[in-house]
DNA sequence: ACCTGAACACCGTTCAAGT
DNA sequence: ACCTGAACACCGTTCAAGT
């Protein structure tokens, strides 16, 4: 929630009003999303900050530039959990566990994991797309440490095993039902622990070249 | 394809021409929704259907009414199938197989995936929920003969398993990477068939009967 | 340099007028 | 009884005019 940050990250220096309405909105877009979802009119989180909506726009041109700003410390965190889990002590679980946190982060807002989803494979790199980037390269790095450990079955690959995540918060607004995220997600780890065995590497099997 | 019923399915005698309507509206919707998916602007059904906008609206008051229509075959085909499924030899396999299908199914039109599984726990009974409901209660047998074959994990329930398939559609919607659904199919089956041991019913074990 | 809000586009939905 | 399309509501997005 400490986000009084320009724009680009940078100390590209807003004239104080522009800072003024440009933190006004990233407060009224959380509290906007947080009470009626990802999908809030703009024009009541201008309204909200009591800005005209051509200010909004200056400000974030897509409706995901203002998703991703709001986003930041839960991204952020998810990151650095996944950092830290990534020196845990049994990389199986360690990634089941960072699966676990990135579906609540998904939950984040109601009607969030459409737009996650979405950003995920849009084609223009948007803010949002840029953070998933970030999510989809750790979840490679835990997803690979805990294949190579031979805990999780080699044939996932990190689009299944992050979209699973997205799935099952897409499950909880769905139903509303807390038990059935949980169950499902139950049934996906059971899944990836399945690890069949390497192909038994026949020692130097004569493979004849067959003609035709 | 053979769908020139009337409305309410009754033989509700409809006027020669509001007949003709009905019919080329069904035609329309079928075409646009494949063209451009489920969020098709009605509009444009109307437009394509030589026909006012009004008239699409007397037809079918909400847009689900419309893909309920369309989708009937699809619907009896996957209820049937799942009715000969349930006279299959191999109740986990069977039930599986119905899961992959239902998968399919859901992904007839982009975008479909979303109006299905909203109107699966929409409170105002829909057309579109009422196939659900058949499709849950015939996945409901599906299940329960398969977990009392002890080949299905017991702590499953519909819900997940149903919209398990819907959001391995979604996923595919989202990546237009058919692998990835098989992928994560293949995952979530591997989870499915994971049976905890029935808790030992230790035989008749004193159990005590505790103050307070 | 930044803000404002009217203006335009788009889509959904209703309803008065027509046959 | 049914059809039509103008009319209204709603939301997103742009831009000319203002400070």
């Amino acid at each position: 929630m400490s986000t009084s940050t320009s724009p680009k990250d940078r100390a590209a220096p807003l004239r104080a009003d522009a800072q003024r309405n440009y933190d006004l909105l990233v407060a009224a877009a959380d509290a906007e999303f947080t009470a009626h979802g990802a999908d809030v009119p703009l024009e009541d989180i201008a309204r909200r900050a009591e800005v005209g909506i051509g200010t909004l726009y200056r400000h974030f041109p897509t409706r995901d530039d203002l998703l991703a700003k709001v986003l930041t410390d839960g991204t952020a965190i998810i990151l650095e959990r996944g950092r830290e889990l990534l020196s845990g002590s049994s990389p199986g679980e360690d990634l089941i566990q960072w699966i676990r946190e990135l579906a609540d982060y998904t939950a984040t807002y109601r009607g969030l994991t459409a737009a996650l989803a979405n950003s995920y494979v849009s084609e223009t790199g948007t803010r949002l797309c840029t953070s998933c980037d970030a999510i989809s390269a750790l979840g490679s790095e835990l997803l690979a440490r805990a294949q190579a450990a031979g805990e999780i079955r080699r044939d996932a690959q990190v689009v299944e095993i992050i979209l699973s995540a997205h799935s099952a918060a897409w499950i909880g607004e769905q139903t509303k039902d807390p038990g059935a995220v949980r169950r499902l997600l139950a049934i996906l780890f059971d899944g990836l622990r399945v690890v069949t065995p390497k192909p038994v590497s026949k020692p130097r099997s004569k493979r004849v070249k067959v003609r035709r």
